[in-house]
DNA sequence: CGGGGCGTTGAGAGGAGTCAACTCAGGTGG
DNA sequence: CCACCTGAGTTGACTCCTCTCAACGCCCCG
């Protein structure tokens, strides 16, 4: 197995989603006592995912969703002709699994970039639990719902930006999630390499790394390696913009 | 108004979603009785719109899903600096608005490409239908799952395919489609403009044309105007590859 | 009949891809 | 502890695909 289940244990119990830290980004809020205990039942496992290691691929079937507790994860879709199109990054807080809702299988792969920790949502209980919980149901239809919007963001991204562009997006992407989750909002590690960015963006690693140098060159932030440091974010959103 | 509300009357009954052609499109299947009755009452009124019109405006505050019953439309995203990109387009018996769940506004605007009628559907009333109907509500799931899958197949489109590829693929899904509703899988009308399927593409609309002359000179089909003849449907899907 | 929207086609420009060489960091094993 | 190796990243030179700009044709409609 690539990853390790983790009963709740005596100890487990102290992160029930009611005392997580990330209660407000993967839980509704306004639940009752009752409802909290009831929605905390729902994690009925947690799971380490080690760096490199798959949380799910393409085709095995569905039966849970994931929420992040700690980690960084990649999620990618390859297409019957061999290409490989990465569709998002994700990390704490955020839900995976939403595509293997419509087919019973998961549609893509799921890959930790860093050593990470997920809780297990067994999908038929979540599916009960919405049905009596209205609040919980309208959260998950509004996680869902996001999802559709943020690929749009996405489309959009692919379809009318140019390189630095997308780069600057991107990097701004990265800038307020970690900035939302009490991180720095200007300086960072990325968690994936170059062509990983690169498929994420449509674009090749080469292209990739021009960029960043450009960037640096300008002065808008200073990149070694996989460590970022922003300078001017002010000027990074404009460059995300046309004409600059 | 750009579009006309229709109370059911009794002549409308008879296309009430138990009875409607499109039922295996955009309904659950293994209802009882009792419980189609319900899900009919769920559509309340029908909606009209002529071509060229807005069923729904980015910005507006979200209440209803929609289900096109006729017509054709297109869905497009503006961003903040004036960026548009067409994110789809919906054709009978698709489900439009899934993306205002998540903020209670539009996301996107909706524009009919033909005159084209659609049944409303009151999301309060299909939440608390959906709870009540474990179908229902699975249905309701799968549906927006599968609306995430295909914006991602779109990602990878966008994101690894060359100019002719991408018309291509562009294509053979519209062909699929149609040929799924029983309309020929060979032959159509495309209702979109150039630079709408260039917009969805990420193409500019020069590219479109000279990519369909190309195929059209090689004998994969014949345009004229919107008319499109596949003549070698096999070759088409092959030029979706790489190296053709 | 004239005008405007849509579509096609050509010529040229430019941005991203391709190919290749080189550097660097990190991990492994002698 | 150092040599080695591998994968990741950078940079340069060149290619080529798509965009840009422009001219023109077609069709529909006032």
């Amino acid at each position: 197995m690539n990853s390790v289940p983790i009963p709740i244990t005596p100890q487990g119990l102290q992160i029930a989603c009611s005392a997580c830290n990330l209660r407000e980004l993967c839980m509704p809020v306004g639940l009752s006592d009752d409802e909290l205990e009831r929605v905390d039942s729902l994690i009925g496992t947690r799971r380490k995912v080690p760096r490199g290691m798959p949380l799910y691929l393409s085709g095995e079937s569905f039966t849970s969703l994931f929420a992040i507790r700690t980690g960084f994860f990649k999620t990618e879709v390859v297409s019957e002709d061999g290409r490989e199109q990465v569709t998002g990054f994700q990390m704490a807080g955020e839900l995976m699994g939403l595509d293997g809702i419509g087919t019973g299988q998961h549609n893509c792969d799921a890959r930790a970039l860093e050593d990470s920790e997920v809780c297990v949502i067994p999908f038929n209980r979540l599916s009960e639990l919405s049905r009596e919980i209205d609040t919980l149901q309208h959260h998950f239809h509004k996680v869902m719902s996001r999802e559709i919007v943020r690929d749009q963001a996405v489309m959009m991204l692919l379809g009318t930006m140019r390189a630095e562009e997308r780069l600057a997006a991107f990097l701004v992407n990265l800038s307020q999630r970690f900035s939302s989750r009490g991180y720095s909002a200007t300086e960072f590690n990325l968690r994936m390499t170059r062509e990983e960015i690169g498929s994420y963006l449509g674009l090749k690693l080469e292209t990739v790394s021009r960029g960043l140098s450009r960037m640096q060159d300008e002065g808008l932030l200073t990149v070694s390696n996989k460590n970022i440091r922003i300078h001017k974010l002010d000027e990074l959103k404009r460059a995300m913009s046309p004409r600059c």
